[in-house]
DNA sequence: TTGACATATATCGATCATCTATATATATTT
DNA sequence: AAATATATATAGATGATCGATATATGTCAA
């Protein structure tokens, strides 16, 4: 199934620092994890996920290293700071708040007052 | 608690066409019905709104009649035809794919395989 | 009865997130 | 040697939503 890619505004910063909290990646290797771990419902373009690190590293949400791969071709690394950290506490808060809206919308039936 | 309003972006379609489903409404009713189930947290702006029921009703996703409210204004009312009933099943089955995806991201931790 | 505010619909231009296309370079496979 | 996968980057296009503005009617209080 193909989901609307528009239904993914404004979610997709959360899950890329979901992705760091659970431990430093570099960008490639966050499109491929974000693929495997909704079994293929994101498939998150490198044009979007490059400029979004670079103004996350901007504000502060994340640090950035290069660090050699076996093959000895660098890549370069992102790492959660504390403010990156807070700001993913406050997503996860607003993504709960928003789902539970939507469905009880969806929920909601006709008024027998 | 205030949602970032990206987190709308793709759903609106959806809520619009879940409120005609339960009944027939006009537009300004629609905002007020949305906000009010949704405890406040969606604030559907005008703006928004009105273009986006023109373009669902050249869809043929809807269709729209006047109708004199008690006070003698004109209201423009909605209702769902079947290609807007299948069209929003078909949207809440990308709804249930999306959050399951988002779900599965936010859950996943660390791999220790 | 006038003025303020709520109801009701409409359109325009701005904003912002994401995408497509393109570029560049290195590593791996055929 | 050529094709493909890995890896990062940027520019311009697209599309959903909003803010601002306009217009008209209904209601309520001073």
């Amino acid at each position: 199934m193909t989901i609307n890619k528009s239904l993914l505004t404004g979610s997709t910063t959360m899950l890329i620092l979901k992705l760091l909290d659970d431990q430093d990646m570099y960008g490639y290797q966050m499109i491929e994890e974000l693929a495997k771990r909704s079994d293929h419902t994101f498939s998150l373009k490198a044009g979007t996920l490059y400029p979004l690190l670079h103004t996350l590293e901007d504000q502060g949400m994340v640090r950035s290293y290069e660090r050699n791969a076996d093959n000895a071709r660098v890549r370069k690394y992102y790492s959660l700071t504390k403010k990156g950290d807070e700001m993913l506490a406050e997503q996860k808060q607003e993504w709960k708040t928003y789902i539970s809206a939507v469905n009880q919308v969806l929920q909601g039936g006709v008024n027998f007052a």
